[in-house]
DNA sequence: AGCCGTTAGTTGACATGTAACCAAAGTGGC
DNA sequence: GCCACTTTGGTTACATGTCAACTAACGGCT
């Protein structure tokens, strides 16, 4: 921590680019999306998430670590769409504390009615503007960061 | 929107792996910032481009441009900052209705304190993991997505 | 069976963002 | 000069996320 090495040219216009392009990419699809179908970001997150399931169901527990969520994000949020129908609560039989996440049928309809145009704004705003080379690059930046932000968190707890 | 192409392997590991990557880079890089130098992330991006003007004062509604901010949430990211004397407002002489933003001491030497320890997390994190091409290519991804989205808002006020 | 540490999920207090509205001050046409 | 329209900055109401504390249930061990 010393010496920081400050950033070039390159490597500040990166750094500045990817903190606007996560500014106004994702408000601008986030506005696509409550304007097609009415759903937020994370409403469409858990519904995929849910929907991409065998029976349409998940351990709260479980879908909060798949979706990297923590679990009190995924409890308030999974509230706010239950009193909106798009998801139910059911008590866990394997394990009293637990609780299975639902999709119902308004939910997957909701998801279903929502998805082309998603992909569609994607497309639009991010993945139809680049390359393949450039989708390849993305793609391995990302799995080169994360792949090294796992590694930090397993050495915090050994 | 009629007919969408769903996104093929490559272009969704690269849509999932930004999404992963700004929830987790993000977070792991407001988690040092806040450790080292008790700043939040807004808290640096404003200090930062306070400082980095000539007379370190910005009127609110320029400043609010600069960093692709909305006045209200500008407005009352100041209001806090100012209580913890990082900034302060003062009234501008050349339109009674503007607010001139102005570092403080304390906030120049907050920033000052804060940007080694900052730019070092961004090093580990992210900008170190990169090999020159893929620093160049993000920052090219970066400009592409932010001038079409620049040119999409042109279109909708002509 | 009974105890103890762990885990699941919820909740209260709080931080921070958005959207809609407002008052005060500028600006331009007549 | 006067009136309509815009701009500036702030504010109120609300949505959403975090952190820490809490309850209830599980599970291994004796």
């Amino acid at each position: 921590m010393a010496d920081p090495r400050w950033l070039d040219e390159r490597e500040f216009r990166a750094w500045l680019g990817y903190r606007r392009m996560r500014l106004l990419l994702d408000a601008q699809i986030v506005r696509d999306l409550n304007r097609d179908s009415g759903l937020s970001d994370p409403d469409y997150d858990v519904l995929s998430a849910l929907s991409s399931s065998k029976d349409r169901r998940w351990r709260l527990n479980q879908l909060a670590a798949h979706m990297l969520w923590s679990k009190s994000r995924l409890s308030r949020h999974i509230s706010r769409m239950e009193e909106r129908g798009l998801v139910t609560r059911e008590e866990c039989a394997a394990d009293a504390r637990g609780a299975d996440i639902v999709l119902t049928d308004g939910g997957l309809r909701a998801i279903e009615a929502a998805a082309p145009d998603h992909v569609a704004s994607v497309r639009r705003h991010l993945i139809d503007l680049l390359t393949p080379e450039q989708i390849e690059t993305l793609g391995d930046i990302a799995d080169t960061v994360l792949e090294h932000l796992a590694d930090d968190q397993g050495d915090a707890i050994p």
